[in-house]
RNA sequence: GGUCCCUUCGUCUAUCGGUUAGGACGCGAGAUUUUCAAUCUUGAAAGACGGGUUCGACUCCCGUAGGGACCGCCA
C-alpha cells in the first residue's frame, strides 16, 4: 500500500512556521515514501473560516515549493460525514444532547474547582424519551455526541478506565484513557461537524496511512482510534512531533505575525532556508541550509525527531538564509535579481554574494555601486591624494591594485589606514564585498565624485 | 484540579549501563583578504537538582524544580 499522507491546516488564519514544521514533515515522508501528499482544508468551522484565509494557505504553500496539486475541502464532502453520522446513530454510538453552551461552561467550572476533573457526566445519554420530546417540542435542536466506548464491565453510563494504546512512529508506545474523557462532540446545534469526526471520515475515505500531526493532538488520537474502529476502519500510522518555542522557550503564539510564513516572505527570506529550518530544528540532523526538498526528504527519519520542544529562532533563520545565498551561484536567481532592479550579471552577484543575508541586500550594494551614497570621509588628505592618482578608464579586477600602490607610495599609508578611507570614501560602509570586484561597477566617475566629496 | 510529555555545551542534538560525552549553529583564535565582511582551519564550551538501584549511571527507578500539551458546540 502506497503512503499518503495529508496537511490540514483551517483557514481560520494564515501559516506560521508551526504549521510548515507539520507540513514539511509530511511533505518530506511523502517524497520519501513515494507517496502523495494531500492538501485538505478543514473548513467546517463556518464562523471563523474565509476564503481569504484559504487562498493565502496556497499561495504560501505555493511559495514554499509543494506540490498542492491535490486538494479538498471539507465543505464540499458533507454527504459523506452525513452518511457516517447516519451509520452511527444506527448503531447508537451518537447521542443527542440538549444543553446549552453557557450551561456545560459554567459545570465544567464547578468541576474544577471541586478539583474534579471537568468531564462531561452524559445526563443527556440518561435521559427518557418523553423530556427529549419535550425538549424537541421547545425547539431546542440538539448537538450530538460520540458515545465512547469507555463502559465495558459497567452500567452502560459510568465510564471506566479504558486504555487505548497505538505505536506513535515518533514517540512509540502511547496510551489514552478513555474512561478520563468526555464524549466528543461530533455535531453542533446548527448541524455543522467538527473536525474529531470529519478528520477520521476524511482519513478512511481518502486513504490516509500516515498521519504526522502535532502533539497538542494526543489525546484527540485516542479519541479518533475509536471513532475509526466504530466506523468500521483501520486507524492509520500515528506520528506526533512536539510542538515549537520561540527563542526564550515560551509557546509559540499564533499571534506572532512576523512568525507567519507571509512575514517571513516579506522580509525576503528564501523558501529553501524556511523549510530547512522547519525540518530540521528538534531533529538530530545539524541544522544547514538544503537547496531542494528532495535532499530534504532524503535524510528525512521519524526517529531523529525528537520528544522535547523545538526551539524557533529568528536570527538562526536568517543565518540558514544568508549562508544559502552565499552557495547560491547566479543562474538560479538571475531573474529575480533581474525583478530586483540588480545589473552587472554575473559578475556583480560573485561580488556581493557573500555579503548579503537576503536577495534584497544585493539591491542594497547594487544602489551603493551605482546610485547615491553618503561617502564618509575619514582621512581627508588621503583620500584627495586617492582622488588625484585613480587610473584612466577601462578598469577591471586589476585596477584596484595598481590604484591603491599608487596611493600607499604616495601616502606611505598601508594596512588598515591605506583600505578603511578607501572604502568608507566609496562604499560610505564599514564592511563589504572586495572592493577589487566592486569597483568597476563604481567606475571612475562616481568615485571621483566620492572621493572628492569632502572638498 | 487531573492526565500525559520533556530537561546533555549559549542553541539544536548524539549516546539507547562502561565514551577523552560526539556533531552542527553561534562564540573565541589563527589563516586568507596588503582593511573589513565573506571564506577556510582551529579552540573553549554540557548531563536541572536530590535520592536510590548497580562493580559501574547522562543512560534504569523515585522525588523536587522548570518547561510543554491536553481536559471546547476550536483545529
Amino acid at each position: 500500500m502506497s503512503t499518503i499522507v495529508r496537511f490540514a491546516p483551517s483557514p481560520t488564519g494564515r501559516l506560521h512556521i508551526g504549521n510548515i514544521r507539520t507540513a514539511v514533515l509530511n511533505y518530506l515522508f511523502a517524497l520519501k515514501s513515494d507517496g502523495r501528499f494531500l492538501l485538505r482544508l478543514d473548513d467546517t468551522d463556518r464562523e471563523r473560516s474565509t476564503e481569504e484565509f484559504a487562498e493565502g494557505i496556497r499561495r504560501d504553500l505555493a511559495w514554499l515549493g509543494f506540490d498542492i496539486s491535490w486538494q479538498v475541502r471539507q465543505s464540499d464532502r458533507i454527504a459523506r460525514y452525513d452518511a457516517a453520522a447516519d451509520k452511527l446513530k444506527a448503531a447508537g454510538l451518537l447521542y443527542p444532547c440538549y444543553e446549552s453552551e453557557d450551561e456545560l461552561e459554567r459545570r465544567r467550572k464547578r468541576q474544577m474547582a471541586r478539583g474534579a476533573p471537568p468531564i462531561y457526566d452524559r445526563a443527556s445519554l440518561r435521559m427518557s424519551a418523553e423530556e427529549r420530546a419535550r425538549l424537541e417540542g421547545e425547539g431546542r435542536s440538539p448537538y450530538w455526541r460520540f458515545r465512547l466506548p469507555n463502559t465495558e464491565g459497567s452500567d452502560g453510563i459510568v465510564p471506566l478506565p479504558t486504555l487505548v494504546s497505538w505505536n506513535d512512529a515518533i514517540r512509540g508506545d502511547q496510551t489514552v484513557d478513555l474512561g478520563s474523557l468526555s464524549d466528543p462532540v461530533l455535531i453542533r446545534a446548527d448541524g455543522s461537524y467538527l473536525y474529531t469526526f470529519t478528520s477520521v471520515v476524511d482519513d478512511i475515505e481518502l486513504g490516509i496511512t500516515h498521519v504526522i500531526r502535532g502533539g497538542d493532538h494526543l489525546t484527540n488520537t485516542g479519541v479518533q482510534i475509536a471513532l475509526f474502529e466504530a466506523l468500521g476502519a483501520v486507524p492509520p500510522v500515528f506520528a506526533h512531533h512536539s510542538l515549537l518555542v520561540d527563542a526564550q522557550g515560551q509557546a509559540l503564539s499564533k499571534r506572532l505575525g512576523a512568525l507567519s510564513i507571509e512575514g517571513l516572505r516579506e522580509t525576503g527570506l528564501e523558501p529553501m532556508a524556511v523549510l530547512s529550518h522547519a525540518a530540521l530544528v528538534g531533529t538530530s540532523d545539524a541544522i544547514e541550509a538544503h537547496s531542494d526538498l528532495a535532499s530534504l526528504a532524503a535524510q528525512f527519519s521519524f526517529d531523529k525527531i525528537s520528544l522535547a520542544p523545538g526551539r524557533f529562532d529568528v536570527a538562526e533563520l536568517n543565518q540558514l538564509n544568508a549562508r544559502l545565498l552565499h552557495r547560491t551561484g547566479y543562474a538560479p536567481i538571475a531573474q529575480r535579481l533581474a525583478a530586483l532592479g540588480v545589473g552587472g550579471g554575473e559578475a556583480f552577484w560573485d561580488a556581493v554574494r557573500g555579503n548579503v543575508e537576503t536577495l534584497a541586500d544585493a539591491r542594497a550594494w547594487w544602489d551603493i555601486a551605482t546610485g547615491t551614497i553618503s561617502p564618509v570621509i575619514e582621512d581627508a588628505g588621503l583620500v584627495a591624494t586617492a582622488a588625484t592618482l585613480l587610473p584612466a578608464e577601462p578598469w577591471d579586477e586589476t585596477t584596484w591594485g595598481a590604484w591603491t600602490n599608487a596611493v600607499k607610495q604616495a601616502t606611505g599609508a598601508k594596512g588598515r589606514a591605506l583600505f578603511h578611507p578607501l572604502r568608507l570614501a566609496l562604499t560610505g560602509r564599514e564592511a563589504g564585498p572586495e572592493l577589487k570586484h566592486l569597483l568597476p561597477f563604481i567606475g571612475r566617475e562616481r568615485a571621483l565624485a566620492r572621493l572628492k566629496s569632502s572638498v
